[in-house]
DNA sequence: GTCCAGCCGC
DNA sequence: GCGGCCGGAC
């Protein structure tokens, strides 16, 4: 099965080869209740072990791109699949975190927030009852056929497509390349970028992402085989993969979940409900990343991947970046931004944002 | 006109 | 840490 969740603006963008919207009964996928693991035919030379979450393991997280300027830090996140399902809070002395070397701004530590639980899954309950355009789009047949080595690739592209754009533009822009036998990375590495960009065009950004295609395919072509890469790291180092889709890409591509996708409802969702606050200071994160960390941090393992469609779907719907429906949220009792959002945002220009800050 | 949204260059 | 990249929604 091939499946493609081409993605709202903002989202995650897709889901190649698995299933995703077990939590979401809705429409077309009400039939798919249960998660489903893609059949693991193929080897995961991105992971040393599985990421079932059935052993305990060591997993090194290396952050480049955005820190390359002042240091590269690494952070080493020991991980325990946490042991109660979601009957109990993890145990927090579960997750030891450990900076290398010295870091100005990262979360210092992370305790799970109170009524995390409740809150997610009263936010799993909305989202059942409602629709998101993260779910009405639809899944994908083509490529169904694709060997592993250029589902992966497709997945790759897909993702970097995704990204500003919507849905329906996003696929389009893959079904042409499919009929044109541009999905791999030999073609586009052949291809002309002006043909690239024509056909992709008018997914966000055509222009630059025709080039990083080709500088992709060019990098999966001769250090990869033509395969993508296989770890974060060097996901990161490709041209127009940052860390939301280099965590997406570990996770459908390689199925091997390094990390959170946080996208911008993530992140405002997160601090909206204090789940990213650090202790002892009344600070949110200021960008996705430092959410990410912070989250990674006493989120269960198991919700890492899932917490990214659900709350993409719930921003979309009732937590919007603008004017949040408050009123019709079932959670609002436990967050602590509720009914503070200012209720006419008007004239606000780039000077004066403070109006609008979550 | 303003905003979106992830990445990158500055 | 800000603006540019794109087109579309508003």
């Amino acid at each position: 099965m091939f499946q493609i969740r081409v993605s709202s603006p903002s989202t995650v963008a897709l889901a190649i080869g698995r299933i995703q919207f077990n939590r979401m009964p809705k429409t077309r996928f009400s039939a798919i209740q249960s998660k489903t693991e893609i059949p693991t035919s193929e080897p995961n030379p991105g992971s040393e072990g599985s990421n079932d979450g059935s052993a305990p393991e060591l997993r090194v997280f290396t952050r480049r791109k955005r820190l390359k300027k002042t240091e590269v830090q690494k952070i080493h996140l020991e991980v325990k699949p946490h042991a109660p399902k979601l009957a109990a809070p993890p145990d927090i002395e579960e997750f030891t975190y450990t900076k290398v070397s010295a870091s100005t701004n990262s979360i210092d530590t992370g305790k799970p927030p109170a009524n995390w639980e409740k809150v997610l899954e009263g936010i799993r309950k909305m989202r059942s009852s409602e629709d998101a355009p993260v779910d009405s789009m639809g899944c994908e047949k083509a490529g169904s056929a694709l060997p592993p080595k250029e589902r992966r690739f497709a997945v790759l592209v897909s993702s970097l497509l995704s990204s500003q754009t919507k849905d329906h533009v996003n696929h389009g822009a893959i079904q042409r390349l499919l009929q044109n036998n541009l999905l791999s990375a030999d073609s586009i590495d052949k291809a002309d970028e002006a043909t690239i960009k024509s056909l992709i065009y008018p997914v966000g950004f055509y222009t630059r992402k025709a080039t990083n295609l080709k500088k992709i395919a060019k990098i999966c072509l001769t250090k990869y085989d033509g395969d993508i890469p296989s770890s974060l790291d060097e996901l990161l180092s490709l041209p127009g993969i940052g860390p939301k889709m280099a965590h997406l890409v570990m996770n459908v591509g390689w199925n091997n979940v390094q990390g959170i996708c946080v996208d911008t409802h993530v992140h405002r969702i997160s601090n909206r409900l204090g789940w990213v606050s650090r202790p002892g200071r009344k600070q949110k994160t200021s960008n996705p990343e430092e959410t990410r960390e912070a989250l990674q941090l006493w989120l269960p393992k198991e919700e890492w991947d899932p917490i990214n469609p659900l709350l993409v779907g719930f921003g979309q719907t009732v937590c919007t970046p603008l004017r949040p429906r408050c009123g019709m949220c079932s959670v609002s009792e436990f967050c602590p931004s509720a009914f503070k959002e200012a209720s006419s945002p008007s004239s606000k220009s780039k000077k004066s944002g403070l109006s609008k800050k979550l």
